[in-house]
RNA sequence: GGUGGAGUGGCCGAGAGGCGAGGCUCAGGACUGCAAAUCCUGCCACACGGGUUCAAAUCCCGUCUCCACCUCCA
């Protein structure tokens, strides 16, 4: 039995987990900047963090897992302005998409969710920590800096030298005594929301958030921290800089999930609404979107593709029609069942293609086992199948890919059964005429027709989407 | 300039010294009244040039191309 080691981005290898409170595990996920509507990279963090989480709590472990938002940042203060709404609408809106998106795709809500305004008075305290430690200074307008220099070691995670780096830009008349010092807090323009500080008026920086977040409901010392590839570098490398500047051990394990790209660029504004979560909704369902996007590494780079994403629906349909087709047979519910080769797969840095590869091996066993009409075999390749599905947030049992409104099903098998009877009436006598008109009027419909050895099923066809 | 990542069959996408992952597409076959579904078979790939090795997609050296980060970023 092979236990969990994950990719530590600090280290830059695999190594074993180790939770640091047995039997618990705490995570940190940098959430979103609610300034805009998620497109599938977003989610794409989301998704493959929530796997693990997933992943975790099926090992047995008590998970707490944080993932934040950023409710105040400069981009929300421009589109508010430009919407000509207050900020904290923008944000509210936005988030509700998130909020809106992640559940489409089956990603769990987080153990908590903190705002980023909800924890001023902490990030006050933290910055006081700060300038007590001489790690940061006020220069008297307002803003509160780090002073880079002043740490033991900067830049660990990236593992890059400052003096490489390129220069912030930072021109003359800056408070900042280097080019390289961050804002921790940053003093108030007219008209701008503010919150008051013993060295003046105005609102946290992105990296201070986080600190004080994690810290507030994670402690000194957690697990495992989380986020998108660009946030290593300077988002994660000043989070070190301020927790570990007042003496918080910090993560233990760093964990980055790569991008999603289109046309083979980083995603970003100019590439359009198309790959907005909503609007790619009205193309798939949920959980085919998240079948396609889980279904690569989390280190890999994913190039986003319709033909790609319908591939991906193509075969995650034939495995759901594998799973309906079995619990028919074996006329009950599926148990969720974890194999050796899947908890190996997992457990080794999370291996989601490898598990995609056992699952189609194991559907072919299934309907190999079906045309044998071998039950046992039928119901442990089923199970395991689920059991995969299940950790990977794809059961298409789980109620929350439940259509709403009424169950119509019993109602509608009882009308197609009365079609189904004229039509196998017309197959009786040879009248093929009449049998081919009845299937194909049940097509135009959306109800696909197979005859198989147990006699005629229908299902919902896959219908063209694009 | 600094720090990383990548180049795999028609397409997507794993692997990381030796038995050609898997999916999608396509072609042929079995089954079928015909379809559909399913199964079987085929399409034997690892950017380029060297090297190490009994054996290299995998290790080493070099080259080319692409991408990311370097104070807005998932």
């Amino acid at each position: 039995m092979s236990s969990l080691a994950l990719y530590n981005t600090m280290t830059r290898e695999i190594s074993s987990f180790v939770p640091l409170k047995p039997g618990q595990a705490s995570l940190y996920l940098c959430g979103a900047t609610v300034q805009g509507s998620p497109h599938i990279g977003h989610i794409r963090s989301g998704l493959n963090f929530d796997i693990l989480r997933r992943w975790l709590e099926k090992s047995g472990l008590e998970v707490t897992f944080i993932r934040n938002v950023t409710d105040i940042d400069d981009k929300i203060l421009q589109k508010a302005a430009i919407e000509q709404i207050p900020w904290w609408a923008l944000a509210a809106k936005y988030e509700r998409e998130f909020s809106q998106s992640y559940a489409a795709l089956n990603v769990a809500p987080p153990t908590y969710e903190p705002r980023a305004t909800g924890h001023i008075t902490q990030m006050v305290e933290l910055m006081t920590l700060l300038i007590d430690k001489g790690l940061a200074y006020a220069p008297g307008n307002a803003d509160v800096y780090m002073e880079v220099s002043k740490l033991d070691s900067y830049l660990s995670l990236s593992h890059q030298r400052v003096e490489d780096l390129q220069s912030a830009g930072d021109g003359a008349g800056s408070y900042k005594r280097s080019p390289h010092d961050f804002a921790l807090w940053k003093g108030a323009k007219a008209g701008e929301p503010a919150w008051s500080t013993p060295w003046g008026s105005g609102r946290p920086g992105w990296h201070l958030e986080c600190s004080a977040m994690i810290h507030t409901y994670l402690g000194e010392a957690f697990d495992i921290h989380g986020g998108g590839l660009d946030l290593i570098f300077p988002h994660h490398e000043n989070e070190i800089a301020q927790s570990q500047g007042v003496g918080w051990p910090f993560a233990n394990i760093w964990m980055h999930n790569a991008w999603v790209t289109a046309a083979g660029e980083k995603m970003g504004k100019s590439l359009g609404n198309s790959l907005q979560v909503k609007a790619l909704l009205k193309k798939v369902r949920g959980i085919e979107l998240r079948w396609y996007l889980g279904g690569a590494h989390y280190r890999s780079m994913m190039e986003f593709s319709q033909v790609a994403l319908d591939d991906a629906v193509t075969s995650f349909r034939r495995i759901e029609n594998f799973l309906n087709r079995s619990v028919e047979i074996l006329g009950h519910q599926l148990v969720p069942t974890l194999s050796p080769d899947f908890v190996d797969a997992m457990n080794n840095d999370l291996a989601v293609p490898v598990v995609l590869a056992q699952i189609s091996e194991n559907m072919r066993i299934g309907n190999i086992a079906i045309a044998a009409d071998d039950r046992g075999k039928i119901e442990s390749s089923a199970n395991e199948i689920r059991g995969a599905l299940e950790v990977l947030g794809c059961d298409p049992f789980d109620p929350a890919f439940a259509k709403d409104g009424a169950d119509l099903s019993p109602a509608l098998d009882g009308v197609i059964g009365i079609a189904l009877a004229q039509r196998q009436a017309a197959r009786d006598r040879k009248d093929f005429a009449v049998s081919d008109e009845i299937r194909d009027g049940l097509a135009d419909l959306g109800i696909a027709i197979e005859d198989t050895s147990q006699g005629p099923r229908w299902s919902f066809s896959p219908t063209e989407k694009w």
